[in-house]
DNA sequence: TTCAAAGCCTAACGCTCGTTTTGCAAATCT
DNA sequence: AGATTTGCAAAACGAGCGTTAGGCTTTGAA
């Protein structure tokens, strides 16, 4: 049993890095095989398909964000704050799974059809949680900005391309990118 | 003459409509040329390859991102106009190539050797363009954040992201979107 | 020690892929 | 009007795809 979850475990790390590296469909299930050191048909003892290997990869990493979000949403704090720790531990959730946010990111959508829809409802849930938080900042006087939607649009691509460019080799630690980024969206760039 | 250049504007169209829904790798010409109306080999008297159908998409969105910017970066703007005008210039070109954006900024990795090394070289110099503007705005102190790599990449991330959720039937146009962006990207969504 | 399960392999299935060859008909040019 | 290029189709190529069936070997529990 050990063996099998380690196995399984390795499947999912080189295929992620496969999705990640050439997508999804330019990802053949000969070439995780040959990567991992076995044959094709061996995979099929630890997922049903290629599409389950896709499932995994992204749920997992959803998990984490729901996790990392939830008492966030449920603490005290005033909606600056809150923003604040929401933007700093959605980067971190990236950051710390960097092939799995980016399949998460750019793959989903090779999903199949109930998954699929259970993903998109999912995503919209979590992005909810986002957009509550910045509609409490615009009531209280807090933010600018008048249009919700639009806003949450502009934060989650702020938050979610740093899975295209952040480096782990870099200096940035994910938590001082988290204070910048931040800063950024608080903020601004101009010094007025 | 004329027919074929019409034809060949509606197989790049078409193409361009699946390889941002379905990604390129999971586009097949047989695809593309069901939706032509035209048999598979077809499509070769048109173009060399799949391949190449990508390059045009590609480099064709890329030469308008150039046109726009040359002219605003020989200007005699301060940084804080420049950088307006650029995000403002950036994002039109996007909303007015929703498509050809998607692929441009998604599919690109599919590009072949030569042509893939031209695409991430003229990329960088793109992009230099606005990292000596934002450079000029912190040296001339109108600029806060004091890394560039870091700001240009959370300003691509935020007018990049624009592609993926903004919708033509929206009541948002390209110019005040440009505007709200720039307005969120100077000052920020908190009120001092 | 026995025995079932787990893990893997060989072989093959039906299918789709990008692309080429060849030829024909219509449009274009001289 | 004749010559030539253009646009398209029919048919096929070799290759790679996801997946399955069946059998062998090792492993872990009783």
């Amino acid at each position: 049993m050990p063996v099998a979850v380690k196995r399984k475990e390795q499947i999912l790390g080189i295929a992620g890095n496969f999705f990640r590296e050439r997508g999804y469909a330019a990802t053949s299930m000969r070439h995780i095989a040959r990567k991992v050191g076995v044959e094709p048909a061996s995979l099929y003892s630890h997922f049903k398909s290629k599409d389950e290997i896709l499932q995994y990869i992204c749920f997992r990493i959803a998990d984490e964000f729901f996790e990392m979000q939830e008492p966030i949403l449920n603490s005290m704090s005033n909606p600056v704050e809150k923003l604040k720790r929401l933007v700093t531990g959605h980067i971190n959730v990236i950051i710390h799974n960097l092939e799995a946010a980016s399949v998460f990111f750019n793959e989903w959508c090779y999903l199949k059809k109930p998954e699929l829809k259970k993903f998109i409802a999912m995503r919209e849930r979590y992005e909810k949680g986002f957009h509550d938080v910045i509609q409490q900042g615009i009531t209280s006087g807090d933010f600018r900005m008048t249009d919700t939607n639009f806003t949450v649009r502009l934060l989650f691509s702020v938050m979610n391309g740093v899975h295209e460019w952040y480096k782990t080799s870099g200096k940035v630690t994910p938590d001082e990118a988290g204070e910048k980024m931040s800063e950024f969206i608080l903020e601004g760039l101009a010094i007025k």
